[in-house]
DNA sequence: TGTACATCAGTGAACGCGCGTTCACTGATGTAC
DNA sequence: TGTACATCAGTGAACGCGCGTTCACTGATGTAC
């Protein structure tokens, strides 16, 4: 790591604001007004200053995709293990809905999936993301359900992922409208891809 | 609308053929790499006339995104028709999976959503597309399940499409790697939708 | 059929602007002895 | 405890470049009489 890294727990500081500044820039305006400037003046600091903790644009972008990444799956983690934990068989799937309610976390991720849509690497650090994300969602599944293979746990788990990602869309006034019916409907199916039967 | 709609037969051509190179342009490059410029070279016109059948790059990406909707809604409404004519019931849902195999399709349509997260007027074309997506679903779903009142039916295809939209995401490499198993109950999980039996 | 003229199609050069990047610099903080 | 020095944190100005846009222009095509 360069010293841009932040040795110091001042270095460590201004690297995480910079990173809040540069996700809200993200996040209220679009991948194609980040720019440096722009991120510079929302966290108050000069151009320069900026390019000495990130020295390219590129070095912004992957450290902040980096973080989001790392934050939602901590999020995850946390909703599948206190759903194991017997928190209510329901407290994975209401939690993952109810953090979709929040606009500001699905644009982020509209973003994202442009991103890794052209680029390879980013491309590279979502799958892997989301491979844990369906882990994760996996292990739950045969917590509740064991008489599932691990394949079969799998399998509602990577569909249940893509239920998830899906309905953020729809739900959070992008691409659609949410309603009432639908989100029933939605819960329904995504509760029967955790809890449900063995298949006919 | 301006001369740049080109009311004789060479100006349409000259006008589609242009947005067939923004298209290939956006869907290998991405949204930040869509420049006139590039626009330009793609369709083999000097800067000047691409402007002049689209006086700003705003006309270029609205004429665009309103084709990209139009030709998939073509294609959706083709599918369910087919599908209720007697192709078989599960054509539908084999045409919508077969159409994402295609990643340039999927690729344009996350420049699609990152722009309508950020653009009301692109948002309310997005919802419009997905909105006239789900009737014919819905319509589709009727004709197999007639017991099934319309709002019910509405809620199953709102929920089918978002389905269809999360797994184009990961079964097109972009966010997740295609798997024989996750398909399957994929298709099974879309199939309930489309044709399962009132609720319990 | 021929001429006059308007509109359509396409060119080419230039513009101001904001972008990412570079770089020399200054002040603050830590460290060694 | 004081001094010397290295590193960290932050500034400010300038760079070359590609961007969208503007505009005056030329040649091709259609239309009226």
């Amino acid at each position: 790591m360069s010293a841009a890294a932040g040795p110091t727990p001042k270095g460590r500081e201004r690297r995480t604001a910079l990173l809040d500044a540069a996700e809200r820039v993200l996040t209220s305006s679009g991948g194609a007004e980040l720019t440096l400037r722009a991120v510079a003046e929302e966290a108050g600091v000069r151009l320069g200053h900026l390019q000495y903790y990130f020295p390219a644009r590129s070095a912004l972008l992957s450290a902040l995709l980096d973080r989001v990444l790392a934050s939602s799956l901590e999020r995850v983690t946390g909703l599948a293990l206190a759903s194991a934990d017997g928190a209510g068989h329901g407290a994975l799937l209401d939690g993952v809905l109810s953090d979709h309610d929040d606009p500001r976390l699905v644009r982020l991720f509209t973003q994202v999936w442009a991103l890794a849509a052209h680029d390879e690497e980013a491309a590279a650090a979502v799958r892997a993301f989301y491979g844990q994300y369906a882990a994760h969602v996996a292990a739950f599944v045969r917590e509740h359900a064991p008489d599932l293979s691990a394949a079969e746990a799998h399998d509602r788990a990577e569909v249940f992922v893509m239920l998830m990602e899906g309905s953020s869309l729809f739900r959070s006034g992008i691409t659609g409208r949410r309603t009432a019916g639908a989100d029933a409907r939605l819960r329904e199916t995504a509760l029967a891809l955790l809890l449900g039967a063995t298949r006919p």
